[in-house]
DNA sequence: GCTTATTTATACGAAGCGGTACATAAATCA
DNA sequence: TGATTTATGTACCGCTTCGTATAAATAAGC
């Protein structure tokens, strides 16, 4: 293909923002925190959004952008068509909505085990094995990274899509490039190391196991491929 | 999708290869090596095979196995939709043999760097130049890696195809490793380092730069980052 | 010349694609 | 109750997809 169509014009709900700011604020006194059910005005929706959302990420993290037709979505969301573009816009919008959200459930995770504050090579470990959960799972055999799927596939001819792309691997590199620093603040590597190495070492073995899980290659030997590279970086 | 539909009989033309084994040998002497014409019968090909099989290979690894058309291939190769079928079998097929061909070009590039015979960070560096060479390569942008790209397509689904891919990755961990004992037998490595180790970190390295220079990271970023690589996998 | 072998060229067909128009259903508001 | 608002369900649109049927073109063999 050479480009087939420009991505069309969104054409976003108006969503009463604009409205809003005219108003300078609504009646009800404080909604506080935004938990409570705002109790909307038509038929209520037959589908809970994120949910939705996470439904499609799995059929476009198997199969990719351009495999994943709009009837594959629609049959994984339970959502049909119209509904489905009423609610997250044109496929790549719909695209670009899961791949956010795969983000923050993947910041969410290594988060966690960030904040556990281990010692290099167990976190490390640790880590590695969070990667590995999520490369391997899926009930249709392991699916890889989606940030990895996302960069090869056709969808990062679109510039926003490859500027997500970029700061998911922006972000990879800085995360361990602090683990690192941290570790040679406490004495964990010798004043030698340059995080910044580590770090891109770290994340390259990420992308490597990334690939060899969508290959079908059996945890166990990354499981190995890890441990040695873990030691290398943690080296000592 | 779900599998949409599985492999048809590819329908390869007879080439004679069954009636060979019936008659002993055919009349004429010996055609010694190959490289003459050999007189086929019928209307003369308007392509040359290698030719056609590299432009459908620069589609493929631009775009991609699902968002790449027949007509696509078509407009590349110039020959005609039954012209490609008759001649690389279908999509698919014509997949594996751009695949192929893709596998046997990298093996000569890395084949040639191998055999100059150098030391091991010159050699390491040869190594990636020729890489990002390669996956900074295409006239629509920077195409990565075509093994990576097979990988996370949709093309994995198939097993054929699979196998291919874990055979390339397997390929090119033994050539690192080689490479790693080599240095380590001449003492260029300390006796403590494992080679196959540091030939996965050397995959991976390989693997990073794929994926970033598909994300559009800038060459001198990526030298950058190779620079690094290799000075911890060469430590010392 | 005529027959046979092989390739090209045109054009078709059934299925799938992304997206949307339109009517219907289910809620709130007056 | 009836008007309004929002979401759903059906059915369709024009276009693209992969693959192939068929006829024309170009060669060798006789």
């Amino acid at each position: 293909m050479v480009q087939k169509r420009s991505p069309p014009p969104p054409r976003a709900r108006p969503e009463a923002a604009l409205l809003k700011s005219a108003k300078p604020q609504p009646a009800k006194p404080s909604p506080a925190a935004g938990a409570v059910p705002p109790k909307r005005r038509g038929r209520p929706r037959a589908y809970e959004p994120d949910v939705a959302l996470s439904r499609a990420l799995d059929v476009f993290w198997k199969d990719g952008f351009a495999a994943t037709s709009l009837d594959d979505l629609s049959a994984a969301t339970g959502m049909n068509r119209p509904s489905l573009y009423g609610a997250f816009g044109d496929k790549r919008e719909l695209y670009k909505k899961t791949y956010e959200s795969y983000r923050n459930r993947a910041r969410a995770r290594m988060g966690e085990a960030f904040a556990a504050d281990l010692p290099l090579r167990p976190m490390l470990l640790r880590i590695y094995g969070i990667a590995l959960d999520m490369y391997l799972s899926g009930e249709g055999g392991p699916r890889g990274c989606f940030t990895v799927m996302t960069a090869t596939s056709e969808a990062v001819f679109d510039p926003d899509i490859r500027a997500l792309v970029v700061s998911g691997l922006v972000e990879m590199d800085r995360f361990f490039a602090r683990l690192f620093k941290i570790a040679q603040e406490r004495g964990e590597l010798p004043a030698t190391a340059d995080p910044q190495v580590l770090a891109n070492l770290a994340s390259a073995t990420i992308h490597t196991i990334a690939i060899r899980a969508r290959a079908q290659i059996p945890r166990a030997e990354l499981e190995a491929l890890v441990n040695g590279a873990v030691a290398v970086m943690a080296q000592g």
